[in-house]
DNA sequence: GTCTATACTCGGATAGAC
DNA sequence: GTCTATCCGAGTATAGAC
């Protein structure tokens, strides 16, 4: 009982200073890349010392993979799921896309984070992620190239299919800021205008690949 | 006569080392962004001395404006012409798609240049750039009102199509280093991949929206 | 215009007291 | 674990000879 307690408060003092660098660092490395950020600027938004990041990170570059390695883990088992789910090809679509949308909605840091920094460094990003994508990719394939071959939609190169769906998905997140400035939208009707993309996105697909 | 000649012997010396620097830093920021971009590696690149970036740009910021500004002229410039082309909507996508996919590969550095660092710094960049894009979009965003208000296409909110046009065209483009890698692709298969795109992006857009 | 040498700032990392 | 102070390398920028 007292043992219990003991460690639930240093888990919590611990705790609760790593995952305000964490938060802090998730932040800005969001911001301005890896290159960009400054570990001032992310001990300052933390509220604590600089030296502590060093403390429980060591460097930069680790504390820049810890927070890589930890988006990407729940990005992709989520992502996973989404395409494991047991539906016929078009319901899957749908359904794929409106929740991969909202996924992309609440990480929408990843994609941008992926694109840029896979230019800028792609080896060691390689490692951070190379088993969860191909996976999740080869059963999305396995359904699509199924579909073709039983007639249920048009003849087109899976490969193809996949990276629109995923064109259609991440474009408009990744590239935001330039949307919105492009649209002269502001942000809560860049929000509505992804909101309806979901119903839209599905739509748009199903009706390209569907047997009329 | 002996005029011309000297002017064409000192505008050569000029022009050959400007254009040097100019082509190396072009590269490396591509490779490393803004701020993962060194001065020194320019110099080398370039073939030159690192006090000559200087000479020449004054600042290394100055240097990326200068850099991103002729980009983004020629790029857009190029863009205007293809939306400006006269021609039904269906085979004005078609056209476009095409083209603009074909621009895209020869300044593939744009996209994600424009991505990442509208990301981590949007001030700047909205600037240097912001005539441009919206007028083209308008002209773009008229065309399809008149071609759903006649009934040419199915329904659908222009906006959103336009964005699926770009995903479609942008994503595979400024996502390549992460899509080879996903599709197990080396770089002659993807460069082959992108080409057989030209004509099935425009076929999968027409199949969504034509009247049937 | 081009080079070498150098000044100076910034930022990542560490030492050491508490 | 947290802080202050400081080191030191890296990188931008300039001075000055040629």
């Amino acid at each position: 009982m007292d043992n219990k307690k003991e460690l639930k408060i240093d888990d919590n003092q611990d705790k609760s200073t790593e995952r305000l660098i964490f938060q802090a660092a998730k932040d800005v490395f969001h911001r301005k890349g890896l290159a960009g950020a400054r570990m001032q600027e992310i001990a300052d938004e933390a509220g604590i010392n600089k030296a502590m990041l060093h403390y429980y990170f060591r460097t930069k570059e680790k504390l820049f993979e810890a927070i890589f390695n930890e988006e990407c883990s729940g990005f992709f088992a989520k992502l996973a799921e989404l395409i494991n789910v047991d539906l016929p090809l078009l319901d899957k679509i749908e359904f794929f896309v409106e929740n991969y949308i909202d996924l992309l909605m609440k990480n929408s840091y990843i994609p941008v984070f992926i694109i840029s920094e896979m230019h800028h460094n792609p080896e060691r990003i390689k490692d951070l992620f190379i088993d969860r994508i191909v996976s999740v990719k080869h059963k999305f394939l396995g359904d699509i190239t199924t579909a073709v071959s039983l007639g249920l939609i048009r003849p087109i190169d899976p490969r193809q299919l996949i990276v629109n769906i995923m064109a259609l998905c991440i474009f408009p997140i990744a590239a935001r800021p330039m949307l919105t400035f492009m649209m002269e939208m502001d942000d809560n009707e860049y929000t509505e205008f992804i909101e309806l993309r979901k119903k839209e996105v599905s739509k748009f697909i199903i009706n390209s690949i569907k047997i009329n």
